[in-house]
DNA sequence: CTGTTAGCGCTTTCAT
DNA sequence: ATGAAAGCGCTAACAG
């Protein structure tokens, strides 16, 4: 290992003068020659600063820690990938933790990993919603000594949530819907306690109410099995309505399994629009139409708001609305003369 | 922040003795009373030893890099789980470091992680298969000097591989449509240059030649449109052999359209087997059969292989075979009496 | 049984 | 234009 004392000495010069050098200080006028031997040595010895001293020095980690919920679904994947991407540019590396889903703790329970001077600051994508709607959680003490951020999903102090903007995700689909003629909605997603459910589902009966479309809001396990036997818990009951959104994209593989083998035909009995686009959907025998949401963004978003929050530089709530867009692929059609079986 | 000196001062002794205290010390013997005091003390004041000052001393970070290609393909975040769930076992966080598709970097460019005290050792998972058998990169120096291993593919340098038991799968996958009667067999899979794949086709070919079957292989891109393209392409040569294996579950999307679109029947015309599981695969029109593979294990034996190496403690390549099955599901059948259209 | 001392590798006043 | 010295928070010899 290479350290600054090395190539200190190999010069001939005091540590603290290569420090200055490597460092590029400004208002210090250094000797060009002296410049250039040391930047000479350390570029031919490898050298390369030891993070540990300087974060002890500075009181910065340099890192980001992201909590996320152990879920399948592919929207992680991209969110991820934002955050990552915008962490190394802004000279972040990012550590992943994710949270078991049979335990799910409390988000101040990540807290140590700041006190600790293992990270900067916590992007926090806990399974459930947290104190403040919830009813649950008491506000959490050791959260609030602590930058965070909460990513997809808001927590229980306001101000520190970054989260897209599921309302307008909704519309895209309540619209195209009515456009065509549908008078009858029904949204199958997770459980109601995830924020992101939670706050589709209340679009979906408020702009329903707006448009003068009656709505049905089915939860369920946010997996194939999920959205299989919410379709078949539905059948049971009567006649689906004729228009049908879904949460998930694993849901999505389950309605369309249900729908299949109690033949009805999409889009002829019932339409579909999945609120979570995914390559694969363009390929199924019945192309889903979807609602494209900007999960890269919102990750990148997310870093940018938790930066600012370590820099002490202010910063609100965040809603990221672009880009959006429905992709029409074939799932959706006007509706059947008589309601679907 | 709670420092080790404040509350050595609060109770009236040296750190050194809050120190061996809170590590538990064992040769060390201390006196009950002023144990007592010492942990109701830190307890009181919650404090959390910094991992960067310890750090610094041990040398030691506490922390591993996970180095992934930004794929699409859910079996990185098995993968990464089950890497994640046993670095925690194993008391060490994971950072991520997702390589870009673009621009794929040498493993070696990422030991600056090691030299920097950044992390302890390297999980590679680096998209393309280095210099071993690829011919291409010279032996990469910088990465010798770093605990370093490489995950689902082979490196350059022998002995720092972690890899599955892919020929095991092959052989799944060819085993069963042979015991049905198939002579002829396509496998459909990723670029030649990806290790996986590599060992697939190669084990394919031997193992097709042991059966006395004909074997076609296909590299294409590991997307749906790749799997998609490739069965276009076969179809306009000639007719297909009647069993096929696909590689990543993108493909096997892509695949399944292009049948359908050609009016292939599955599996009366051909037998289909996905050599990469999920859930999903259970729920679409044709359900299909795959091959599970070990993927946790495979993160989880990485994490201890590179912690052997951090350790000094040996270690030679890892070849994980278990637990691995194939997936009965419907996309297999007889062959048909005449050859696939 | 507990205190003293000396750093880990780097940065930053303050001198000169 | 550069050197000296102190210290980030913790630990591990070595004393006593």
């Amino acid at each position: 290992m290479v350290r600054l004392v090395d190539i200190a000495s190999a010069v001939g010069v005091h540590p603290s003068t290569v420090s200055r050098v490597l460092n590029g200080e400004v208002g210090h006028s250094l000797r060009p020659e002296t410049v250039e031997r040391i930047l000479a040595e350390a570029r031919a010895r490898g050298y390369r600063p030891n993070a540990l001293a300087r974060a002890l020095r500075h009181h910065r980690t340099g890192a980001l820690t992201f909590v996320v919920p152990m879920l399948r679904n592919p929207i992680w994947v991209r969110l991820q990938r934002g955050a990552l991407l915008r962490a190394a540019e802004r000279g972040y590396v990012v550590m992943i933790m994710e949270e078991p889903m049979e335990d799910p703790k409390p988000p101040g329970a990540y807290s140590y990993l700041v006190t600790e001077s293992r990270a900067d600051g916590l992007l926090l994508a806990t399974s459930l919603r947290g104190g403040r709607d919830a009813g649950g959680a008491n506000p959490d003490e050791a959260l609030s000594a602590v930058p965070h951020v909460f990513v997809n999903r808001r927590g229980p102090d306001a101000g520190n949530d970054v989260v897209m903007d599921e309302a307008a995700a909704v519309r895209l689909f309540l619209d195209h819907v009515a456009g065509l003629g549908h008078r009858s909605v029904l949204l199958i997603d997770g459980r109601p306690e995830v924020d992101t459910v939670y706050r589709r589902a209340a679009a979906t009966r408020r702009h329903c109410a707006a448009l003068g479309l009656t709505a049905v809001i089915s939860h369920a396990d946010a997996t194939e099995a999920g959205g299989f036997a919410a379709i078949r818990r539905l059948l049971a009951t009567g006649p689906l309505p004729t228009a049908i959104g879904v949460g998930s994209i694993e849901q999505v593989f389950g309605v369309l399994a249900a729908l299949r083998d109690a033949r009805v035909a999409v889009p002829g009995a019932v339409s579909l629009v999945s609120l979570d686009d995914d390559e694969s959907l363009a390929y199924l025998d019945v192309p889903v139409t979807s609602v494209r949401m900007p999960l890269a963004e919102l990750g990148a978003a997310a870093v940018d708001a938790l930066i600012a929050r370590i820099d002490g530089t202010g910063g609100s709530d965040v809603l990221i609305g672009e880009p959006m867009s429905l992709i029409s692929r074939g799932s959706v059609g006007p509706p059947p003369a008589e309601p679907g079986t």
